[in-house]
DNA sequence: ACCTGAACACCGTTCAAGT
DNA sequence: ACCTGAACACCGTTCAAGT
């Protein structure tokens, strides 16, 4: 107890890991992923390349840490939203995909450190509106796994998507054309279907198909349980 | 014409961009993503590292390609396995989840490289699939994105599983324990959730869980369907 | 206990110079 | 046209030395 009441009284600018993380944050949305140096870090935080190591193992370890504490105060602040379980699923979803939109590097922090504490977060305040929903025990862990991998998976690439476009200083129907021209230009046989959803590229909206996926794996789940309904609890 | 017959005339052991992507397959396939190197990569094919500049735009060019070159041979391999579309798109992403797992990096090639050829390939003959299902026209694009998102994630997310138990010589059994004593220090309360889960974490097979979540997936639109049948065609 | 900063062992990429 | 390899501008990480 003494001693968590002396690091409390540390003089302000001193070390810490949560300075590190807020810096490393901060470095990393103002000029993504390449932008975390242990070098552009000691210039910001005054102080040597060195003295990072004493409070962080690594760079993984840092990339994972500022990961996860944004991965946490989203979902603390998606956690009063909605009323039902399958508005809290959606609304968590939401959040998370627009959490990694405004910060893109969240989304390869989280595929680089799996099993991690930023999807460990995830899995449980999923799983516990999984569990809510009335999904039999040994259906929970397949479910909530496929919305995880779900939400990770499409969100992080929207988020790259996003900051590729950010990067190339492109907007963003610009970019799509782009792209869309690329798929006409494919063979017409071989990519007979991409070719055909050209149409849809340009006029999709990123957080309306994300949403739909959502309620496609949540529609799943509802054939599920009419098949075999939960066994009590 | 001309042109093309002389490209196959060279002499067998001249630099291409063929060779070079066949080696750095090799690399990652030996010593994973931090082994491709373009110093490696220039001894093995006995060569200077400037050379490969030559066939190969940069890494990240090279690293798409390599993993493009996987995806089309699985796809292409995938293409004959079965009669139905159901039983194909299974097929389809069963056969993507075992080249990932049995060459991890791809996973992280494909998150890196969104929209490139690999994943343009994947959402191809996916999307076929779907066509072939009998989806209505303007829901074939969500429904194709879904499951390719689905298979890109959870595949990947598998394989970089996969590839860290190996890297550290562990049992796939011991890892699993490891990870489920992890989760059981956490919170009680916080981590409800996760810690009841310990069991299936052990218990669950990569394979199956995956599986499942296709079929998830695949029940939900199913349920869309019956909603709103095809409009003809 | 915590910080400094030079040093080490690497990278990807470029480019004058060769053939 | 294609290849060579030295050189450049970076990295993450370590560690003796300081306070």
């Amino acid at each position: 107890m003494a001693k968590k009441t002396q690091s409390t009284e540390k003089r302000e600018d001193s070390l810490s890991r949560e300075r590190i993380i807020e810096a490393a944050i901060g470095l990393l949305d103002r000029s993504g992923e390449s932008g975390l140096t242990f070098r552009a870090l000691a210039e910001t935080l005054a102080t040597g390349a060195g003295a990072i190591y004493w409070h962080v193992a690594n760079k993984g370890d840092l990339l994972t840490a500022a990961c996860d504490t944004l991965i946490a105060r989203t979902l603390a602040e998606a956690e009063h939203s909605a009323t039902t379980p399958q508005t809290r699923i959606r609304a968590i979803a939401l959040a998370l995909f627009e959490t990694m939109d405004a910060h893109p590097w969240t989304g390869s922090a989280l595929t680089q450190a799996p099993g991690q504490l930023p999807g460990v977060r995830m899995l449980e305040h999923i799983g516990q509106q999984v569990r809510a929903l009335g999904v039999p025990d040994d259906t929970q862990w397949v479910v909530a796994c496929t919305l995880l991998n779900y939400i990770v998976g499409v969100g992080g690439q929207n988020a790259v998507n996003a900051q590729y476009a950010r990067s190339q200083d492109i907007e963003r129907d610009s970019f799509l054309e782009d792209m869309s021209e690329a798929w006409s230009a494919l063979d017409a046989d071989e990519f007979a279907f991409t070719r055909s959803m050209t149409g849809y590229l340009c006029k999709h909206d990123d957080r309306e198909d994300f949403l739909a996926g959502i309620d496609l794996i949540l529609s799943g789940l509802e054939v599920v349980q009419k098949t075999s309904p939960p066994r009590q609890a």
